[in-house]
DNA sequence: TAATCGAGGGTACTGAGTGCCATATGGGTG
DNA sequence: CACCCATATGGCACTCAGTACCCTCGATTA
C-alpha cells in the first residue's frame, strides 16, 4: 500500500511536476481511497521521503547502543553516514528525489525540517556524551551542524553527479575534514601539544596512527614536502 | 498596514495559538480585507517573520560589499552579528516569537528554511572568497553551517532567557570557538592556538608563525600536501 | 452465531492560498 | 472641471490539502 502510493505519487511528481499533481491524482492512479493516502502519509511532502522515518529511528538507536567510552564525534560521524547508506541504497530514487526537492520550495522546507532532526539527535548525542566539557552545549551544536554539512556536501555531490562515483570516498573526505578541525582539541588527541616548536621537524607517534609535523611558517614548500615524505614513508 | 496585520496576528496568536487563529481573524481584527493579508505576507508562517526578508537582503548587502583582501571567516561571522542584531533590536518581539515557533511545527519548519537562506549565502560568500583553497565548497560548506549553529546556540540561549543577560558576550563567545575551529591558517593549524597547556606546546607568536599539521598516518600523500600548501601558503 | 476489531473507503467540512474583477484614491494633464 | 492612469485595497469564487466522522467488509474470537 505504502510502496504504491509511493510508486504512483513518483509516477507524477516526475511526469507533471509536484503542485500539478493532486492527491486525487496519486490516490486514482493506486487505486486506493483519497483517505487512505493520509493514512500512511501525514501530508503530500512526506510520501517524497517515505523513509526517513525510518532512518531517524535507526540513527537514534545507533546512538543509544554507541559504547559511553567510544568518541563521540566519530560516533556522530558513523551515523550520519548510516543516512548516507540509506540514499546510497536506491541511487536512482535518491537522485529522482534530489531533483524534486530542488525545484520545489515545499519539499526544500520540509527536506530541511528532516534534516533538522538528524542535526538535533546528533546534538543530544554529542551534549550528553561530551557533558564534562566546559562549552558541551555549545560544542555540540557545533559539530553536530558541520557532520550535517558535512554529509549533506558529500551527498549532493554525489546526487548532482547523477549518483554515479564513490559517495564513501566523498564522505571520508568530508568527514575527515571535520574530524580534523574539531578532533585535536579532543581528549584523545592530546599529543600535538608535546611538539616542539623551534623548527621543521616531522615527530611520529607509534601508537596514535597520526603524524604530527610542525613548520615555520615561511619555510619552503620543499623542505616541507621532504619531510612530510619521510614521516609518511613508514 | 503590514504593522497593523503583524501586531493584529501576534496579538491573537499569543492569546489563542497560532493554529487556532485564521487568517478570516487577522484581518478582522485589523480592520483590513483579507485578500490584502496575502498581498503582504505569502504565507500565514511569514507574518510571524515579517524582518527576514530585509534581514537577508542586509545580509548579503554586507557580504557583497566587504572587502575582497580580509578574512572570510570572519566576514561570515559578523555578518551573522547583523541578523543577531536584528533579533536583539526587539527583544519582547523576539521572545514571543521563540515560545511560538518552539511549540508550533509549521512555525518551526518555515524558520528553518529562513535559517537555511541565511546560511547558504554564507557559503556562497566562503566558496567565492576561498576559491583558492582545494577543498573549498566543502569549507565553505562546512564553515557556513558551524557559524549558523553557532549564532543560534547563542541566541537561543539568550531567548531562552527572556531576553535577559548580555547577548554579544554569548555571541562573542559562541563565534570565537568556530573561529579557532577554522582559523585562517586552515584546518591543520587551527588547533595550535586553542590546545590547551598541558604541557610545553607552540604558541602562536607573530613573529614567528608555526604551522601545526595533524594528518591520519596512512594519507596519500597529495592530501597531506595540499593541506600543507594551504597552510603555508596564508 | 454474535461480538469485536482493524484496514480501508466515502462524505462533508474547514481553512490556506490564488485569480479575477470591482472599487476607491490620488496625482497629473487637457 | 473633466478625464485618465497607476496603485492600493476589497470582494468573490475557486482549488486543494488536511481532518472529523461514519460506513463497509473481512477476519478473528467468544
Amino acid at each position: 500500500m505504502r510502496e504504491s502510493l509511493v510508486r504512483a505519487a513518483f509516477q507524477l511528481f516526475l511526469e507533471r511536476g509536484f503542485e500539478q499533481t493532486t492527491i486525487d491524482d496519486i490516490v486514482s492512479l493506486a487505486g486506493v481511497g483519497r483517505r487512505s493516502f493520509f493514512r500512511y502519509f501525514p501530508s503530500k511532502e512526506d510520501v517524497v521521503f517515505p523513509d526517513h522515518e525510518g532512518a531517524l529511528q535507526g540513527m537514534t538507536a545507533f546512538l543509544r547502543e554507541a559504547p559511553a567510552d567510544g568518541d563521540p564525534v566519530a560516533q556522530a560521524c558513523d551515523a550520519s553516514r548510516l543516512v548516507l547508506a540509506m540514499y546510497a541504497a536506491d541511487p536512482l530514487f535518491s537522485v529522482q528525489r534530489y531533483r524534486l526537492t530542488r525545484e520545489v520550495p515545499g519539499l526544500r522546507a520540509h527536506e530541511l525540517s528532516v534534516v533538522w532532526r538528524y542535526e538535533r539527535a546528533l546534538a543530544e548525542h554529542l551534549r550528553e556524551r561530551g557533558a564534562d566539557r566546559s562549552d558541551g552545549a555549545l560544542r555540540a551544536d557545533v559539530v553536530a551542524a558541520a557532520v550535517v554539512a558535512a554529509h549533506n556536501h558529500a551527498l549532493r555531490s554525489w546526487l548532482r553527479a547523477g549518483g554515479e562515483g564513490d559517495v564513501d570516498a566523498a564522505m571520508d573526505e568530508a568527514l575527515g575534514y571535520v574530524a580534523r578541525a574539531f578532533s585535536p582539541a579532543g581528549p584523545s588527541a592530546a599529543p600535538a601539544s608535546a611538539v616542539p616548536a623551534d623548527g621543521a621537524h616531522p615527530r611520529q607517534d607509534p601508537d596514535e596512527q597520526v603524524v604530527v609535523l610542525v613548520a615555520r611558517k615561511g619555510a619552503p614548500l620543499w623542505q616541507v614536502v621532504r619531510d612530510v615524505e619521510g614521516a609518511l614513508g613508514q
